[in-house]
DNA sequence: GCCGTTTTCGGCCCGACTGTTTTCAGTCG
């Protein structure tokens, strides 16, 4: 409704800074990771950054009653498409009251109609060029929705920064924007290089053999679309101002601003160009990032922390976490083998772990009921388990876990009795059907099958497939704190389509002393190497290394396993 | 409407680009 409410009071023309401050309460209810009505109940909706007297006021009636009387008087006298015009590139706000008041303008179909009969080019203000732009938007406009997944962006942004390094006028070189932040879907590709020569830089990058269509090109950046769709933006700066413009282009937008809010208090002024003082315009900062920082007396910020979700805070009174990396991970604990619906077999999976520099890898087949998987029988997974025995007496430097992904069943009980899961050193529990049950329903089949003690990791607690599956519902609180209370672990899965639980549900749940493992779900071979992607969302999850469980030792582990 | 390492009142990020109404408003990131 909040948002809603933005674009409607846009269009009316409100007062700007009502509108910003409506949207900035908006923006950080979306992202708190927790149920907003929680915190009403705890009084505490002022807690909320952006959320003042006036929103909470809105939000408790919303929570109350439903609804928001000021809200429903707005629409009352909205028509419906209206809103979707400013979604129209080079439609804003202003264009879109002129449009209605003018022309009566109330859908993007009414837009299309009116500019394809040449009525836009008349109004005052606006022209031929306004009016072609116009059309030009309204056929992008659908293409534009569209995000690709993590995993996608940096498939595709890899080998073109590749390319761009063997090119002697590039002198450094960056992803930026929400891949440089590693947000799990990406609008458009960002990178950023520092060069003298800006010119043989446009002109190598737009004639890549990967790009299919040049959008834009200017002296200092270039757009193309490439043959499979995404989008690529490149900018070059001077060298000079690297540092500031890499801050400017990874944003976020919000984490922007708060910074040049901040700069500006300390009378400063940044840009992408560097950090100035206010009086006299000198520059002193934009070579670094961390000069940039520094020079508003902060550390360094994590990009993957840059979403203004309290990060220039915990800067500001030096208490940034100290994010788990990549290299400190020592094992990979979900992955699928032949013996199930795998491709590999194990022995190659730990030949390939053991290549990767891992202490450990858990082999983690599904369990007998989840047929379309190929579950392992009592009789094979017995058969299994015996075979990595024997495996992991002749492996050296490499420990072969054996585990399972067992189903939990529509009821709660797991898909294996007691006495097998015994056996396993590593039991991850997960729900593969029924994910249309009620909330309630979830929620307790889920506590249930943490209620056996054999059970150590729940994989991919929400179920979610970015672009083809929703997560299904659950009370987030009591998981967590049942987590806590267990150390049963809660899985990052890896997978590209899932990466579940997501980076503000790992927050949310780090405050209740949950632990948690980064699982692959591998398999194939060269799925493996998505464990970079678990990382990224444990850090945008403000996770340290002691939150993973993947970070210790052989030996730690086993301690661990053993006492639960 | 929100907020306070200037402030409880008076501000609210910064710059590029575009097109058009020739000095700047609108849009975008």
């Amino acid at each position: 409704m909040l948002w809603e409410m933005v674009e409607m009071l846009e269009i009316k023309g409100a007062n700007l800074f009502r509108i910003r401050a409506f949207q900035k309460a908006a923006q950080n209810i979306e992202n708190l990771g927790e149920d907003i009505a929680q915190i009403a109940k705890r009084g505490e909706l002022q807690s909320i950054p952006g959320v003042g007297k006036g929103v909470a006021k809105r939000i408790e009636e919303i929570l109350k009653t439903g609804k928001l009387k000021e809200y429903e008087k707005l629409k009352k006298g909205f028509p419906p498409g209206l809103m979707q015009i400013i979604s129209v590139p080079e439609v804003g706000p202003k264009t879109a009251r002129l449009l209605y008041d003018k022309l009566g303008i109330k859908s993007i179909k009414d837009l299309e109609k009116a500019a394809k009969a040449h009525k836009i080019q008349s109004l005052f203000g606006l022209g031929a060029k306004i009016e072609e732009n116009i059309l030009h938007g309204i056929e992008i406009h659908q293409e534009l929705k569209k995000r690709m997944l993590l995993f996608e962006a940096l498939s595709a942004v890899r080998p073109i920064i590749e390319d761009l390094k063997r090119l002697p006028e590039v002198r450094l070189i960056s992803e930026a924007g929400s891949l440089r932040r590693r947000k799990e879907t990406i609008g458009d590709i960002d990178i950023l290089t520092s060069s003298t020569r800006p010119g043989t830089i446009m002109k190598a990058f737009i004639h890549f053999p990967e790009v299919k269509e040049i959008l834009a090109k200017g002296l200092t950046k270039s757009s193309v679309r490439l043959k499979d769709g995404l989008q690529v933006d490149l900018r070059v700066v001077k060298p000079g101002s690297f540092g500031a413009a890499l801050v400017y282009f990874t944003g976020s937008k919000s984490h922007n601003i708060k910074i040049r809010e901040l700069a500006k208090k300390k009378k400063l002024k940044v840009s992408e160009y560097g950090v100035f003082r206010s009086k006299g315009n000198k520059k002193i900062a934009g070579k670094t990032e961390e000069e940039v920082y520094k020079s508003l007396g902060l550390p360094w910020i994590p990009p993957e922390l840059r979403e203004d979700q309290g990060e220039i805070e915990a800067a500001f009174k030096n208490q940034l976490p100290r994010l788990v990396k990549l290299s400190d991970i020592q094992g990979d604990f979900h992955v699928h083998s032949n013996w199930s619906d795998g491709a590999d077999s194990i022995e190659d999976i730990a030949k390939a772990a053991r290549a990767k520099g891992y202490q450990y890898i858990v082999i983690a087949d599904h369990s007998q009921s989840l047929k379309v998987a190929r579950g392992l029988s009592l009789e094979n997974l017995k058969k299994k388990i015996h075979l990595i025995h024997k495996l992991n007496n002749n492996l050296k430097g490499l420990k072969v876990l054996t585990g399972a992904e067992v189903d939990i069943k529509s009821d709660g009980s797991l898909d294996y009795p007691d006495w097998i899961l015994s056996e396993l050193d590593v039991v991850i529990a997960a729900i593969h059907s029924g994910f249309k049950q009620s909330r309630d329903q979830l929620t307790t089949r889920i506590l249930k099958a943490m209620g056996n003690k054999y059970v150590d990791i729940i994989a991919h607690p929400t179920g979610r497939l970015m672009g083809a599956r929703e997560p299904y519902e659950i009370d987030f609180d009591k998981i967590f704190k049942q987590a806590g209370l267990t150390q049963i672990a809660l899985e990052i899965n890896a997978f590209p389509q899932r990466l579940d639980l997501n980076d503000l549900n790992v927050r949310r749940a780090k405050k209740f002393g949950v632990k948690f493992t980064i699982g692959t779900d591998a398999h194939i071979l060269t799925q493996l190497a998505n464990i970079e992607l678990g990382v990224s969302v444990a850090r945008r999850g403000w996770l340290e290394k002691n939150d993973l469980l993947n970070t210790l030792s052989l030996p730690d582990l086993q301690k661990w396993l053993k006492k639960k």
